[in-house]
DNA sequence: CGGGATCCTTCTTGATACTG
DNA sequence: CAGTATCAAGAAGGATCCCG
């Protein structure tokens, strides 16, 4: 989504939700959030659970999202790179969002042919 | 988010989250499901809800929702022009969703300052 | 290993003007 | 009223090559 990224402007409502996505919004980052919600991660082991992400890209959505407090970027000065990246307080608290994101997902996954299975109990 | 919506490939279990996340995407769809939860609009209804939407942009959003089968369009063959957007089975299961996305955004509107704030009662 | 810097292409959005 | 059509700008994403 274009536009400068956190705009800002008199919103209507729902611009709550308007600005929650922006902030999981970029190719990779409800994915790479997804990933890290289950511990910290290196940058070559994000890149290896995202399929065809390229540094660049990589690169990008993280330093993103740790500009928007998000994650966390810790370097070790150490011979062999090595950057570690979690999640901060921050972004731990969008579990639910990403939760509910996956849940969605999981049980709409593209096929729109049915519109609303059956869903029995299944909540 | 460029890319050709929907392009459905091999993706890594986080992509749920990602297929999920494209249905909303887009500058104004969050925001036109969330006030659609609230019932049927009718376009310039919705226009008005939304700050400085222009038609195009409107009309695609809403084309796109139609076609990923989240809302239906109700034309009214009636001298000026009536046209009616409401969820659909589909766009109304969304609403976990939006939901999440609403809470979220209340609590943390861009004040990524304090990262969690005190969060006494008030939910 | 984990990037940074460039160049390029595509998609998205905005601004306008016109129409049944 | 509810669009459609065009034009143009800008941002997102991709491909490459270089570096400590």
């Amino acid at each position: 989504m274009p536009r400068t990224r956190h705009h800002r402007g008199a919103c209507s409502p729902g611009c709550a939700v308007e600005a929650t996505l922006r902030l999981i919004d970029g190719k990779w980052k409800g994915v790479i959030l997804y990933h890290l919600m289950e511990g910290t991660l290196r940058f070559n082991e994000i890149r290896r659970r995202l399929t065809n992400v390229t540094q660049r890209m990589l690169t990008n959505q993280l330093r993103e999202m740790e500009a928007d407090g998000l994650i966390a970027r810790k370097v070790y000065a150490e011979v062999p790179p090595k950057v570690e990246y979690s999640l901060t307080a921050r972004g731990r608290s969008l579990e639910p969002v990403i939760h509910a994101l996956k849940v969605w997902g999981d049980r709409h996954v593209e096929l729109h042919d049915d519109a609303a299975p059956t869903v029995r109990s299944a909540a």
